[in-house]
DNA sequence: AAGCCTTTGAAGTAA
DNA sequence: TTACTTCAAAGGCTT
C-alpha cells in the first residue's frame, strides 16, 4: 500500500495510490445516470463474473466473485484500458483537467482545513454534495449562486464557493456520511425518499437540496434558522453528530483548543460550551451520538486497554467501568470508506445484491475506475476527517481501537493467501 | 448472537 | 524500511 508521505495529518494519497483507471467505471457514474442503470450494474456484474472465472455459486450467481485472485489479471486488463481511457478522458475533459502530469493530490499544497475543492478551484459535484452534508448550512449552491472559479477564494470558510455547475452531474446519492443508517436503509431508498427527490428519468434518487435534507439534521427550526455555523456538520453528520468529545475519554480535554486558528474559530462557538461540559455519552445537544463514537456497549475486550493512560493513572475504577465510561472512537474513515458510504446506496439501489461483500466489490471495481480528480475529492474529504479527528482527539491513536473486534483469524484458509487482507496490501 | 465476507486506505506493529 | 495486521462501513450470510 503507497504510503503518503506520511507528514503530519497533510498528507493525502501518494500520486500512486490511484493507480488503475479505467473508463469504465467513470462512464457508468457519468453515463450510467442517463443510460440505463441496470446496465451499468450489468456491466460491473458481468465484468465481475468474467473476472470470477464464471466461480460464482448458484446462490451468488448475481453477486460478485471473491477470487483475489483475479486481480492481476483485472489489473493489467484495466491498466491496458486506463491508458486509453486516460487518453480519451483528455479529449473529452478539455479544459478540466489539464494536469499533464497528475500533479499528486491537488490538496496537499492545501493545508486548509476548509477547502474542499479540486485544484482548479472548482468544487465537485460529489465534494459539493459533500459540503451540502456535511455544510448543511453552508451555501453551496447547487445550481443558483455560481460563482466564478476564478475568482480570488477567502483563505477561510466562505459561502462564496467557486463552483463549476454540473446541472445533471450530481451524484443521484450523495448521502456520503449524511444519512445515518437509523434513518436511512440504503436498501430501500423510496421508503425514505419522497418521490419528490428521486430523478424523475432515472427513478435514482437525486441529491436533495439542503432544504430537503432538513429531516437528517435535526436542527431544531429555530437553529437552523439562526445558526448558520459552517460546521454544522462537524456535529451532525449523518443526522449525527460529526466529531463530539467523549466524556472525559482524553488527555487534552478541550480538543477546540487543540485546534488551528481556523478550526478553533469556526468551531468555538458552537462546541466550546460542549466541550467544556461534554454532555454524557457522546451526545450532542441534539441527543444524538457522533459516529465515531460508539456506545459504550460496543463489543470490547476485557481487559480495557483502550483505557487512556489519564484515565489509568486517575481513576482506581475497575477496568470494566472505565470501558463503560469510555467512548469507542472509531478511526476516521479513509477515502475509499467516504466513498462507499456515498455509493452504495445507489449500488444497491441498482441492483438486486444485498450482501455487502459483494457490494464493496462492485464499488472497489468503481473506486478504481474514479478519475483522478474524483479520487481526489474522496482522498481531499479523508484527509480532512483525519485531520479533524486529530484535532478532536489528539490522544487518540489507531492503536486504541486495536483489539475491540474479536477478529478469529481465517488461519483455517492455510498458505495460499495470508489472509484476505494481506494479498491485497502492494 | 457473534463473526465472516469484501473492498481500500490509514495507521500501527514487528522484524 | 519493509511487510504485515487491524480497523473503519455495511448487511446478508454462516456458524
Amino acid at each position: 500500500m503507497p504510503q503518503l508521505n506520511g507528514g503530519g495529518g497533510d498528507d493525502l494519497g501518494a500520486n500512486d495510490e490511484m493507480i488503475s483507471f479505467k473508463d469504465e467505471g467513470e462512464q457508468e457514474e457519468k453515463i450510467s445516470e442517463n443510460v440505463s442503470a441496470e446496465r451499468d450494474l450489468d456491466d460491473v456484474k458481468s465484468s465481475l463474473v468474467n473476472e470470477s472465472e464464471n466461480n460464482s455459486s448458484s446462490s451468488d450467481s448475481e453477486q460478485a466473485e471473491r477470487r483475489p485472485q483475479t486481480r492481476a489479471d483485472s489489473d493489467s486488463y484495466e491498466k491496458t484500458r486506463d491508458y486509453f481511457s486516460e487518453a480519451l478522458r483528455r479529449q473529452q475533459d478539455g479544459g478540466f483537467f489539464k494536469s499533464p502530469h497528475y500533479p499528486g493530490y491537488p490538496f496537499l499544497m492545501i493545508p486548509d482545513l476548509t477547502n474542499p475543492y479540486l485544484s482548479n478551484g472548482s468544487l465537485s459535484p460529489t465534494a459539493r454534495t459533500y459540503l451540502q452534508m456535511k455544510w448543511p448550512l453552508l451555501d453551496v449552491p447547487g445550481s443558483a449562486g455560481l460563482k466564478d472559479s476564478r475568482s480570488p477564494t477567502p483563505g477561510h470558510l466562505s459561502n462564496k464557493v467557486p463552483v463549476v455547475q454540473h446541472a445533471h452531474h450530481v451524484h443521484p446519492l450523495t448521502p456520503l456520511i449524511t444519512y445515518s443508517n437509523e434513518h436511512f436503509s440504503p436498501g430501500t431508498p423510496p421508503s425514505h425518499l419522497s418521490p419528490e427527490i428521486l430523478d424523475p428519468k432515472t427513478g435514482i434518487p437525486r441529491t436533495p437540496h439542503p432544504s430537503e435534507l432538513s429531516p437528517y439534521y435535526p436542527l431544531s427550526p429555530g437553529a437552523v434558522g439562526s445558526i448558520a455555523h459552517p460546521l454544522g456538520w462537524f456535529m451532525q453528520q449523518q443526522g449525527q453528530p460529526m466529531y463530539s468529545i467523549p466524556p472525559g475519554g482524553f488527555r487534552h480535554p478541550y480538543p477546540a483548543l487543540a485546534m488551528n486558528a481556523s478550526m478553533s474559530s469556526l468551531v468555538s462557538s458552537r462546541f466550546s460550551p460542549h466541550m467544556v461540559t461534554p454532555p454524557p455519552h457522546s451526545l450532542h445537544q441534539t441527543g444524538i451520538p457522533h459516529p465515531a463514537i460508539v456506545s459504550p456497549a460496543i463489543k470490547q475486550e476485557p481487559n480495557g486497554d483502550n483505557i487512556s493512560p489519564s484515565m489509568h493513572a486517575k481513576s482506581p475504577v475497575p477496568p470494566k467501568k472505565e470501558e463503560d465510561k469510555k467512548p469507542h472512537i472509531k478511526k476516521p474513515l479513509n477515502a475509499f470508506m467516504l466513498y462507499m458510504k456515498e455509493m452504495r446506496a445507489k449500488v444497491v439501489a441498482e441492483c438486486t445484491l444485498k450482501e455487502s461483500a459483494a457490494i464493496n466489490q462492485i464499488l472497489g471495481r468503481r473506486w478504481h475506475s474514479l478519475s483522478r480528480e474524483e479520487q481526489a475529492k474522496y482522498y481531499e474529504l479523508a484527509r480532512k476527517e483525519r485531520q479533524l479527528h486529530s484535532q478532536l482527539y489528539p490522544g487518540w491513536s489507531a492503536r486504541d481501537n486495536y483489539g475491540k473486534r474479536k477478529k478469529r483469524k481465517r488461519d483455517n484458509k492455510p498458505d495460499s493467501k495470508p489472509e484476505g487482507k494481506s494479498s491485497r496490501s502492494s
